[in-house]
DNA sequence: TATAATAAGGTCAGAGATAGTCAAAGAAAG
DNA sequence: CTTTCTTTGACTATCTCTGACCTTATTATA
């Protein structure tokens, strides 16, 4: 017997490849729907939907909330730049950074513009206040959370 | 399901494009004609339309009350930007980051494209090994250096 | 005028509607 | 048998909607 969050992962993906610009979904819905508690529904989306994976993931509370995921659009850039993201390793220097950076605008995914407010965000000045233990893990999760957003 | 909030907004919305000069409205027609309570239109009027988005509310009670809604204008980009950034204190809440960087959307400071990756870049899924109680503040840090580094 | 009636809008707390987190129990895999 | 993945539920956080009660401005009237 297929494991239920399995057959919720294949039931999001059928929903996202009929879907143009993706999907909305409920929660609580979709977890009586599966007759299932409500977390089960954040396990699955925090195990399969990931960033690493390709996927997008906002969502809102109250009354009329929703969460909706987005897949990125498989590209030539896509996937350069996911192999690089994901090369890129758990920490990085803040020269190492600007190399990856400058190559960014090499390959003309960012501009020269962009590639100036990028550095100033993994600069040691903005993160002057971080621990120096994981000043470079941090500068890497910015890296690579906002490449992903650019390509996404 | 659409919130009656976020669709009473979009009318406000559409009203103000319309308008020159800011638009005039009565309390109890607008929630009459949405089928809501008055306080409602206070709700709206309190998450949506506040200062920090660019709003400036002003109301008269009594006979011949109205609530007048006016988009600010401001003529020189970058030294409101200037002043945000001075204004912007040294910790700054994912959700407050993100309403500035909107503001800038709006002012033509940054394009869209850019919004979603200096979003990104504030983050609490890029700042998740930052100690919870510097993060807001590293996150004041790192917005303002790109902010900076944007306009100069 | 002073006062009362009427006609607005304001506040705030509580109810309702969602979603998120985390740890522990259970199941499967190595 | 140990480790990893899945499932569950109690507790938390956030956003929206509602209604009772409050404040202010205008208008009618004594």
């Amino acid at each position: 017997m297929a494991r239920l969050s399995d057959i919720i992962e294949t039931f999001i993906k059928d929903m996202l490849k009929e879907a143009e610009n993706g999907i909305e979904i409920q929660r609580n819905e979709l977890a009586t729907y599966f007759k299932c508690v409500p977390s089960q529904i954040n396990y699955v989306i925090g195990t399969r939907f990931t960033t690493e994976k390709g996927y997008y993931v906002e969502s809102k509370r109250g009354g009329g909330g929703y969460i909706s995921i987005k897949q990125v659009s498989i590209s030539k850039p896509y996937e350069y730049m996911m192999h690089v993201i994901l090369s890129m390793g758990e920490t990085l220097s803040q020269q190492s950074a600007e190399i990856y950076i400058n190559n960014f605008v090499d390959y003309n995914i960012i501009s020269k513009e962009d590639s100036v407010m990028i550095k100033a965000a993994v600069s040691n000045n903005a993160l002057k206040n971080v621990d120096l233990i994981i000043r470079n893990q941090v500068r890497a999760d910015i890296l690579k959370n906002m490449m992903m957003r650019r390509i996404v």
